[in-house]
DNA sequence: GATGAATGAGGGTTCATTCAT
DNA sequence: CATGAATGAACCCTCATTCAT
């Protein structure tokens, strides 16, 4: 009794769990590809679900979207946290860093919500917050570098986390088979944030300036 | 009534070619903030017209989306030559000419297409168009400034049209106040296509590689 | 476990007899506050039980709302009898009938049955047979009352069947802490049954005047 | 010029409102019929008119069933001052309007919101106006007659209204072919209003009890 | 028997497009 | 040419009912 814990309450719970799962994994995919806007039907679909399901899950589209941030936001936690902790050589555990951003795939959901961004930063807290945890785990990072004169001093982790953004964007706007594309101009913007460029207009960029984007 | 050539007709002209350009111009903005699906009826309010006067000039939305790209690319062509006709300075040239296309908010609306890009580019002819124009400006520039030792060797023409099309939409996700931060960015970018970068992956990118953006 | 014939089917019975008994009850109300249209799931939720055990015990919305009607008839019959059974006098327990009835707060659910009254009144035949029977329970009262000049000649038993069920929804209409305002209303239709008003316009209404309401 | 005051402008809207007074009475129908919770396509279908239309004219189903009501209201407050003003006889005008609010068969509408009814007084403010100056209408009458000694002096106006309201469900309860018996209990319930009754339960109702129906 | 997850048809609402004025 | 009312297809979301556990 206590080896083989009665799996049968839990089944029903593990069929939802996964179609929890794929739905989330689907409506991903589906935002990037076709817009916040893509039919409802068609992530069902995708997901192999009836629209009822979908909607159990997740009450409209915006709570949707809510979760498939949020799972793509806690995948870059667990990137951040692995690059991050514990880096002797800032410089290379940020670049690492950057690369592993702009493979997540998260950027494709977050661009789509643009029409709507200054919104939806207020809206969905997530949004802000992750922010906010990856100030504090760049931070370092990016101080460090420039200790040791391994990054140009005109830039702040706020730039940093602008860059990143673009990047995670410029990647879903090209499609699967262009993707090393997108590995070349990282590392074209790696380049440009060592030192000895040239001069930066205007101040940098602090948090309080991207209240929205 | 037969007698008179009678300014009238010129001047429903005049006024007809001012409704269009208005549409336009309020088409613009608004596929930029709210995404092309923005409703039809918003655009013929913007531009203070009726609906039907709108599909009057624009048989339906995607015709007058191609209007607005064309209109973008048309001023985009006239910076073009305006930064790069006899230009004794390749390099100046190029960066000029990046930092100006910034300024034309036409990312804005190519990349609200993009979850139809890949389609977008075969219907829509003179994004096709438009990129081999801008490569055949650009590559004198390109080959120009790498033969005299300013600008990395191992990017591609093709490289700089993709960190444009990269650039032009990033000031495109920010709002109207924060475009400053685009400038540094610019900068930036610029940098790190100077000579002395690391080793980039993959082949340079050709024409051949962006049939879709 | 096939030895003992066990307590344990008998109290499943009793437990099964319970939750049809507060499916009954909640949807009851349910049907008078929220009309017929309910979600059957809010009834479950109500009756603290699954939606599977709601469509266990009634195999559909038209069933359950049956029952409840029956379930309504058959208290509203209680009454009738306790009230009109050896009655010395016939007008007093007319009144006490008619106070009785709208206590029973039926009205509601079968006031909720307008829209579709007349179908109702053939596919339920709970209601049809309840008329007939109430029918024969208040016509020696009526006509009791009436040789007494009790009750004024020109109203039928029909008439009152029919001035009980607009009392009946009145009271449905007023929420509870106004109930007190029917019993007035109550007082003053049972005034205008006693001899002395004016003419009544039109015949006397009869049994079969009401196939429906 | 002035003869002839341009037609064509304004058969546009001729047909627009025409459009709009056929939507209005066929949902007034359809709400008594089949509740408020009646089809939107339906109402369309029995107004000639598609739904988008429907949609022109009412932002959705509430802003319709205002329209409803206020329309039905308008026609009441005709009614009502053709009946009141200048009255001589107050137990006469008061019977004569209690007669007339039963023919305008506004109840069905109002008695359809009863599942929502508490709700439905604070959102369609003309309802709670209606009251008033319904209120303010009969008041006069009611006192008028108790005066003369035509009318019970244990009802106030308050009763009035609510027994008006009950009289007019009343007869939405019944098939068109079976009006004929409202109006014999109407004239019931008048009788009940005269002097002479038994004493009645309760204080009177004011215009603060029925803040909800 | 009880449970509640899954299904999918149905009805509300929006909006692209047409067309009469 | 301009206008804006009308149309109806398409999409969102709800909920009655079924069924695997």
């Amino acid at each position: 009794m206590s080896t083989a814990p009665s799996p049968v309450p839990a089944r029903r719970r593990a069929d939802a769990q996964r179609n929890r799962d794929r739905i989330i994994a689907t409506a991903h995919l589906a935002f990037i590809r076709h817009g916040i806007g893509v039919p409802m039907e068609e992530i069902a679909r995708g997901a192999e679900v009836g629209v009822g399901t979908l909607y159990r899950h997740f009450a409209d589209r915006e709570a949707l979207l809510r979760a498939v941030i949020a799972a793509g936001l806690e995948r870059l936690m667990t990137v951040s946290r692995q690059e991050t902790d514990h880096a002797t050589d800032p410089w290379g555990a940020l670049c690492r860093f950057v690369r592993r951003c702009v493979e997540l795939r998260l950027g494709g959901t977050l661009s789509a919500l643009r029409p709507r961004m200054a919104q939806a930063m207020k809206e969905i807290a997530e949004l802000a917050d992750a922010r906010q945890r990856m100030l504090e785990l760049l931070d370092p990072l990016v101080r460090g570098a420039q200790e040791r004169g391994q990054m140009r001093t005109d830039v702040s982790t706020g730039d940093m986390i602008i860059l990143i953004g673009m990047l995670v964007r410029h990647e879903c706007e090209l499609t699967e088979d262009k993707e090393w594309i997108t590995r070349r101009h990282v590392e074209i913007v790696l380049d440009g944030l060592r030192p000895g460029g040239g001069e930066l207009p205007g101040p940098t960029v602090t948090l309080t300036d991207f209240h929205h984007d």
